[in-house]
DNA sequence: TAAGTAGGTCGATGACCGTCGATTTGCTGC
DNA sequence: GCAGCAAATCGACGGTCATCGACCTACTTA
C-alpha cells in the first residue's frame, strides 16, 4: 500500500522545518463527532448493550422489573444504567402504575449506524 | 402501542408475587455484548470520533505530525488516543523511519454498525 | 560519533464512572 | 389513613480515564 503523498511529509527534508502544514478540523464534524462520541460512549458498557439487545428483540415495551434479574446486579445499578442510555437518546420510558416500561428510541442508534457506514 | 404481554408483569396481581419469571441472557450474546461495548468504548470520547473521521477520509495511512496539530491537545494525549483505538482494533499503525502512519482497520466499526442494524 | 527529531512510555493528578446500601418518591390495595 | 411495593435518587467508595510534563527510544543526517 502507498502512502498518501498529499498528507504525507517528505521523506526528506531541511531540519527544523515543519514536516506538515496545519490542517484544521471543521467546525461541523466537531459537533457531529461529540454526538457520535456521546451515543457510543452510552454503549461503552456490557451491561448497556445487553439492556439495548434485550429491549430490541422485543417490539413492545419491557419492565424494568424483568430487566434486574437479567444481571447479577442490584437494582440501583440497572437504573443508571438505563438512565445513562436515556440521556443519550437511546432509550424511552414510560410509567404505568408502579412499573416502568422502557423501550428503544431508533434514531440514535441509526445515527451512528450511518456514521459508521 | 400495547405492551407485550408475554413479558409484561400483570397489571394485578397479588401481593408479594415476584410481577415475572426470571429470565436468562445467553452467554453467547454475553460475549458479543462485551465485544461491542469495547468497539464503542472506543469511540466514546470525540477526540477519537475525529481520529477515525480523519483516517477514513484518507484512503492510505496518516502520519501523527498531521494529527496532533487537529486538536488543541500535546502529543502524548493524542498518542494515548491512537493506542486506544489500536488496542480495540479499530486503527492500525506502521513505522517508516522517524514517522508513523496509522490507517482504519474497517472490520471493527463494521462489527459494531452490522449489531446496530 | 553527536545532535536533532518523531513518537511512544511513564508517573502524577484531577475528573469521571460503576457499584451498592440507604433513602425517597409515587402508586396500589387494604 | 396506613402498609407495601417498584423504581428513582442520593452519598460514598474504589477503580478507571483524560491529560500533561518529563523522559526514553529509535531513526536520520551532518
Amino acid at each position: 500500500m502507498t502512502v498518501d503523498l498529499l498528507l504525507s511529509p517528505k521523506t526528506k527534508r531541511p531540519a527544523g522545518e515543519p514536516c506538515c502544514e496545519p490542517v484544521v478540523y471543521p467546525d461541523v464534524e466537531r459537533e457531529q463527532a461529540a454526538r457520535m462520541a456521546t451515543i457510543a460512549k452510552a454503549l461503552g458498557d456490557p451491561v448497556r448493550v445487553q439492556l439495548v439487545d434485550v429491549l430490541r428483540k422485543h417490539a413492545g415495551k419491557v419492565c424494568v422489573c424483568e430487566l434486574v434479574p437479567l444481571f447479577d446486579l442490584q437494582q440501583p445499578t440497572v437504573s443508571h444504567h438505563l438512565k445513562v442510555l436515556r440521556d443519550a437518546g437511546i432509550v424511552g420510558s414510560e410509567r404505568q402504575g408502579l412499573w416502568a416500561y422502557y423501550y428503544v428510541i431508533p434514531d440514535a442508534l441509526e445515527e451512528l449506524s450511518a456514521w459508521l457506514s
